[in-house]
DNA sequence: TTGAAAGCGCTAACAA
DNA sequence: TTGTTAGCGCTTTCAA
């Protein structure tokens, strides 16, 4: 391997200048940074990226903890999570964990010596929030947020759902069904709040068994979904708390024989990419900046690491939710 | 931080026997590694892998460089290639660069000092692929192969092309028009062979002005989507070479008004998860090993870096192409 | 503007 | 079974 004494030797100078000439190049005549240069190039030579870590205890490294990219809600989140840290020199280390998967990616990111922390599957009160905060690595949270405190950026949850039970009651659909992930998590916690409220608010009753809170895998769902249809009188709509769980709800419905909206209305949040296509047109609830919340997430973390401002205000950023009014919702016949 | 140093004084042993416990716990006497282990225990001491890696010159980290998560395919690769690394211990660094960009990867995978390297976006005579081999970091191509040699997992796209070019021939389709991404790259120019030559042997003339070879990106698949239907006659079929350009395609077909398959078919390649979705049923050609290529190449790159048999037989893994036909091709009335 | 020397936290060789 | 010593490739003082 090339090392920084190779390119000293060529270069006919010490170690350190040529140390010197990767991170204070003006520190250096021009005309030894000239040869140093050359001998790097001559020898291709590649700064251990490794080694300096060692001594400046920084890695320009973050590492993602996001829920799979099987929901597209995550890769959405990634892709531009993983540019926007580029575009500021650092490099991601990401973990798709299972929701159900105890995560383990702790022990890696304490021996790796991440400069920050961006995580998205955390619940309400995770043991894990307790030992992230002891390491002192800057942290944000996206898409979820601990009970208490912590950096993050969310869709302001509560008002989504609201907003999304509002538009399903003024359809006049009452009989409606709700699909979600467990409620230890504050995205499926507060939506659900949201959900309970307007509905107590118009004064329809809840029917306890078309409320499901399950796990988000799409067996769970088809599970969830089937048990619906099988009830008498079925529900008229039925309320996904994603997308993602939108379209498998819908994709067992359909396959059924059944008509979405004709037969049953469908509605998730988030507002991926997906449901606008043409053969989707699922209505949501998402937020105008939901591309970007990948992109908040990874800015702010960034500024944390930069600023190193060890008592600064708490980030905590809520994203306004706006209704996606589509072809999966009609009114009650 | 905590260092090994603080834990050997704890546990009052040298520090190298702290190393031992870790790496070589048995060449350690019980009483004293149970010490040790306390003394970790009580200082909530980790492993500083970066120090490690400087002696040992493995990071147990894999570079991932693959197309944009706005490819379904590449979100489903992406998610079972971290995972395979993960299980097999190693950490996965992710680089999601868009088609036309110059890849700038190559200084921070060569700093890195990565174990190996999985590639997805290059081109057939991209020169990064000598820079590659010269670094004689073990690496994998999924998905897209160079011109020569390298270890890589495809599907037999020539073959595929044949086998979906047939069906809709066998449809009665003649005014085929074709969307596909630059034949610089392996898979979109075996595409395309396949699908000239069964043509060929068909012998449909091919209109020329009905195949489009683009960037993949949304706004220039739309832009070749818009030429295609301001043609008299239009195609009766639109054959686009992934998956993802095929849902754009439709998805802008379907907003003009048009009906898929009554008024034009649409056939896709790779059998993405979304294209089996009963709101999609897109006829597409795959493999029944899609989901796992990534799986294949990831396992494959580990082996290849463990074993390091530095003159073992490339690995070139062709996966059989499987048809699915669904609902967005139908015979011509 | 440059060089000499020290040290980041670990593993690996050797000696005891 | 354990300790001593050296060194991975850098950056960072401090002197010159």
């Amino acid at each position: 391997m090339i090392s920084s004494k190779d390119v000293a030797k060529r270069a006919r100078v010490s170690q350190p200048t040529v140390s010197r000439v990767l991170n204070n190049p003006d520190s250096v005549k021009a005309e030894t940074r000239n040869r140093v240069l050359e001998a790097m190039e001559e020898l291709g030579y590649y700064p251990n990226l490794i080694a300096r870590s060692l001594v400046t205890n920084t890695t320009r490294t973050i590492a993602l903890v996001s829920g799979t990219l099987k929901n597209g809600f995550f890769a959405e989140t990634t892709d531009s999570i993983v540019h926007s840290a580029k575009s500021k020199g650092y490099k991601t280390i990401t973990y798709f964990e299972d929701e159900d998967e105890v995560p383990d990616f702790f022990d890696s990111v304490m021996g790796f010596k991440v400069d920050g922390l961006l995580l998205s599957l955390i619940k309400l009160d995770d043991p894990v929030l307790e030992r992230i905060k002891k390491t002192k690595i800057p942290c944000m949270f996206f898409n979820r947020k601990p009970r208490h405190g912590g950096n993050f950026v969310v869709l302001d949850n509560q008002l989504a759902a609201k907003m999304l039970t509002q538009h399903l009651l003024e359809l006049g659909h009452q009989r409606i069904a709700y699909i979600s992930g467990r409620t230890d998590v504050s995205t499926f916690l507060d939506r659900k709040l949201g959900f309970e409220q307007t509905m107590a608010e118009a004064n329809v009753n809840l029917i306890p068994e078309m409320i499901h809170f399950i796990g988000t895998s799409s067996n769970e769902v088809e599970e969830a979904t089937v048990k619906l249809l099988a009830m008498d009188p079925p529900p008229t709509a039925i309320m996904c708390v994603t997308d993602t769980i939108a379209l498998i709800c819908m994709d067992i419905i359909m396959s059924r024989g059944l008509r979405v909206p004709e037969d049953i209305s469908i509605a998730g949040f988030d507002d991926i990419r997906l449901s606008s296509h043409q053969a989707i047109q699922l209505t949501t609830v998402g937020s105008s900046d939901m591309q970007t919340m990948g992109e908040i997430a990874a800015d702010n973390l960034i500024e944390l690491i930069e600023l190193s401002e060890v008592n600064a205000e708490p980030r905590q950023i809520l994203l306004q939710p706006v209704l996606n009014v589509r072809k999966t919702t009609a009114a009650l016949s």
